[in-house]
DNA sequence: TAGATTGTTAATCGATTAACAATC
DNA sequence: TAGATTGTTAATCGATTAACAATC
């Protein structure tokens, strides 16, 4: 917190950067877990499979944070990171669509682990409605306007089936949520909010790729 | 010059490219559900937000598919994409974990709208075990060597819990499989098999990271 | 043909790597 | 201190954009 805009200089950093944080994070929250006081960025660039070079360009341009002859110390540059990125800002989030896929994130560690705050699951279905599911009661999507008015939640999980995933999309851009994390296959642009489109099926034809080029190359 | 451009495979395609094809996939799809024949790069760049001048570079990484004066015809393009990302090379694939996240992947359309064929679901659970979910017999991992061994899938997906994926992905890459979609959060790198890491995770930290700095710039 | 649009080369921009002086 | 390792500048590499000649 006190050191927030510590760097009076407009540095931009570029999203190639942005892009690798999440990665540095998670190598570091496993060195911290493991007890792992310092590192070098030497050894930080094996385990990651790149170059020193590359890891003290990046961590130099949110301020030098390492220390000559020493390294970097592993919980300071872990919560340094983590600040950057808003890990831990306390975001609170709802999923909207209580399918199998809903229920996974529902069920899963990932929000709790990067500090934002489940707080509602939504659906329409009759038969899933008013049951509870994890600790949260499934609340009906002809709540979601008012339920949001009240808590302003800033993240929704998009998780609703194809057909109707635009129409849930205006909804949740039109009552305020501002950030929306799309599980479904449509790629949305909003008005307001921001959104991260997943497409999990891009990265399954990146994997058939690597299979053809493989097989192509070993002669089969 | 004709003489340089006898085989298109020659050229090395970058991971650049490579990692734009999906989207490109994705939007082509569109066009040729809506039954659009041609398109020009400007037109498509508008669609995509890049510039023309990439779309004409990316394609001719893989020879010439356009016509000048033209533009693209859209079926051609898109079975052009899609050979190039081993897409409907009859790829088969198992799921192994059935809790949430692994049924979820089952009953999506993901799969069949890569060409890739799933064929069996495994799971320990006694409780899950001989049940059947989206018309497969859920398996026991008691029978997953021999399973491999007979069928031999090309890709494993994994959703199984944190403690036993270290163990499980051993057990798949020993048995031959050689793509593994990696839903864990934890980053594998296997001896033999392709490993698609996805790390859900980063993308909600991604997603927090917008937001605090769209926020911070609102002035809220 | 004439207009349109690609294929391709050249120019620009940005990102990665290398090198080393600063300094803990 | 002396050794180690960062911070930072300079060199290299690769990717994107611009421009235009080729050509449908």
């Amino acid at each position: 917190m006190e050191k927030e805009n510590k760097d009076p200089r407009e540095k931009t950093i570029s999203t190639a950067v942005i892009n690798r944080l999440p990665r540095y994070y998670r190598y570091l929250a496993d060195l911290k877990d493991a007890g792992v006081e310092r590192i070098s960025s030497s050894e930080l660039a094996e385990m990651l499979g790149i170059t020193a070079s590359q890891i003290r360009q990046d961590f130099n341009c949110f301020g030098g944070f390492g220390q000559q002859g020493y390294g970097y110390s592993v919980p300071r540059l872990y919560e340094h990171i983590a600040s950057i990125l808003g890990v831990n800002e306390g975001y609170r989030a709802v999923i909207v669509g209580t399918g199998n896929l809903g229920r996974a994130l529902a069920s899963s560690p990932v929000f709790r682990k990067r500090g934002v705050t489940l707080e509602a699951l939504f659906d329409v279905s009759p038969s899933l409605v008013g049951q509870t599911f994890c600790g949260f009661s499934i609340l009906g999507m002809e709540e979601f306007e008012d339920y949001v008015a009240e808590h302003r939640p800033d993240i929704a999980v998009l998780t609703v089936p194809r057909a109707v995933t635009r129409e849930v999309a205006e909804r949740i851009d039109r009552a305020g949520i501002r950030g929306v994390w799309n599980f479904t296959n449509i790629e949305l642009h909003l008005a307001h909010a921001t959104v991260q489109n997943i497409h999990l099926g891009d990265t399954l034809m990146t994997l058939c790729y690597d299979l053809r080029e493989k097989s192509g190359r070993a002669g089969e």
